[in-house]
DNA sequence: TGTAATGATCGTATTTAACGATTATTCGAG
DNA sequence: CTCGAATAATCGTTAAATACGATCATTACA
């Protein structure tokens, strides 16, 4: 192993590089000129070239000085992320997360699971943003959120992804239609219905076009809704049938209005799992966090289908 | 500005981790083994977390010590790049440089400019690889090339390209052919003519159809080259058109046939281009030697396209 | 019950990092 | 043209860190 510049000379160069000035540089860094000065000439050494010009009236940084600049600031960075990482698994399940979560899980998981997480993270803080995936994965590519709850299948790139439980796909349709009150509704008689759905962004939308075997070309509603709840409405005022996850059923979307639902003959899910960047300091908190919340959702409790709701 | 850990700690973690044996990771790191356990016992302080348990029998790198050690050893990778630029940069164009180019460029740029670069950089070593661009770029990612020397336009992600010279296409038939003879061809009077082309994966294929104004489905070619040269006989047969590019023939390729080819009316070129990791070290280095391409190269003369080669 | 292997610890020496004071240089203002 | 302000380099000294060799403590196993 070879002769490496040290943290401290790589931190002087930073500062001095910033500031141009080996004075403000050296207060910067909270030592004297002449131990910054010391310390970029002991760089200087090491590297083998010099990494600025020095007339006595300004600084000026070299190409290879401004270079190694930049890349010092990196490593300084990736330096100061050893210690976060150190930190997390320190002290585990503490400060704060920043979680996305899309609008067709939020309103149906959050206010079952957030109450435990409360109780068994107390001195975790939790952030919420409701957001469709696609934004919801470029806040997190972009370090805006640090891990999001997001609908299965999704090309989500390179991210770690935890799956937290399987939803089914229920059908529903009002209290007068055809198919109402039915134990089991076949994929095939979903052919011709007034199929109602998410507006163009819900992930939800291409997952259950993909249920009924459809590509996005033939989306076949007229009325498209904005939300869960609308659809909803919609599907009890006999506008027309939808799928609906199990997980909004169970969280009582249907309360309070007539709509059948029945399990179709053929069980279709989407998962929903936790996704964090892979390079994140945090993965422990993360699988800590994607483990409690699997605990937490109803998953694999089975037989839990009724027929009709009131 | 916060504590962080030393360079010579973070080499000392990663012969931990890799040895799992503070004797044989001292050995590695040309200390003792008691200097290696102190800097270890400091790196737990400053980390506020143990990196390993050790019985006395033997040593486990903990769950923190070792999501930490990977980190430190990229880290200190990217230390050895921070060397590795200011090497580059006190002895610039020495060494090795390993360069891909491809088919269509490399025979006709290559005689002319090796013997220049040579005199130039008489320290510097340029190992050829001759390619077509998609391996090429493969290569380069994969970091098996550190440039390519390749045709644009091309998707080329995000490599840093800086374009060497303009390659002009001119019109190619035989001696007896309608168009032969002519001063200029309009690219109108390609319709319906035989056009020869490259075999798929040439980027000139691409290209030469752009040319023309035709996507790759209507590609006309009954009989397709393996390389410019066999292009160049085929046409020299009467069997059809092509289009070559200036550089090939003023490298020479149509000496010895009788080909006749013309300027086109609305003249098309191809750039070639040198690329380059965005990231790499030795960015100073391809940048010369992107220079030293583009003086070298004939680009820019006007007005030397004769109608005839004998 | 030894003995070999292994990591921790201790005392000491050397190297490195930091400071304050001083010097040398240059740019402007008077 | 000279003086003073600004600035980086240098010097001598001190404190801290790093490294070493020797020794100790623990464990596995013959």
């Amino acid at each position: 192993m070879k002769h490496l510049p040290t943290m401290k000379q790589l931190q002087y160069l930073a500062a001095l590089a910033d500031t141009e000035h080996f004075g403000r540089a050296a207060q910067r860094c909270h030592i004297t000129q002449s131990t910054l000065s010391a310390g970029i000439r002991d760089l200087e050494s090491v590297l083998g070239a010099p990494v600025a010009e020095r007339s006595n009236r300004q600084v000026l940084m070299t190409r290879v000085g401004a270079r190694v600049a930049e890349r010092a600031k990196a490593l300084l960075r990736d330096a100061d992320e050893i210690m976060e990482v150190a930190k997390a698994a320190r002290d585990p399940m503490t400060g704060e997360i920043r979680l996305g979560v899309i609008p067709t899980i939020a309103p149906f998981l959050l206010p079952r699971v957030l109450p435990v997480l409360r109780e068994m993270y107390p001195a975790l803080t939790i952030y919420l943003r409701e957001e469709q995936t696609a934004p919801l994965l470029a806040r997190l590519e972009g370090g805006e959120l640090e891990a999001a709850l997001i609908a299965l299948p999704y090309d989500t790139g390179d991210l770690r992804i935890e799956t937290v439980m399987e939803d089914e796909f229920l059908f529903a349709c009002g209290p007068a239609h055809a198919l109402a009150g039915r134990n089991e509704v076949p994929v095939e008689a979903l052919e011709g219905e007034p199929l109602l759905l998410l507006e163009e962004g819900h992930c939800l939308r291409g997952h259950a076009l993909e249920v009924c075997g459809v590509g996005d070309k033939r989306a076949r509603a007229q009325f498209e809704a904005s939300s869960l709840h609308t659809l909803v409405q919609m599907v009890a005022a006999g506008i027309g049938v939808t799928l609906v996850p199990q997980l909004a059923v169970e969280a009582g979307i249907l309360q309070g209005t007539r709509i059948s639902f029945s399990r179709l003959g053929a069980p279709a899910f989407r998962r929903i799992g936790l996704a964090w960047r892979r390079t994140s300091r945090r993965a422990e908190d993360f699988q800590s966090l994607a483990d409690a919340l699997r605990i937490q959702s109803p998953a694999a409790e089975e037989g839990n289908c009724h027929a009709h709701s009131t």
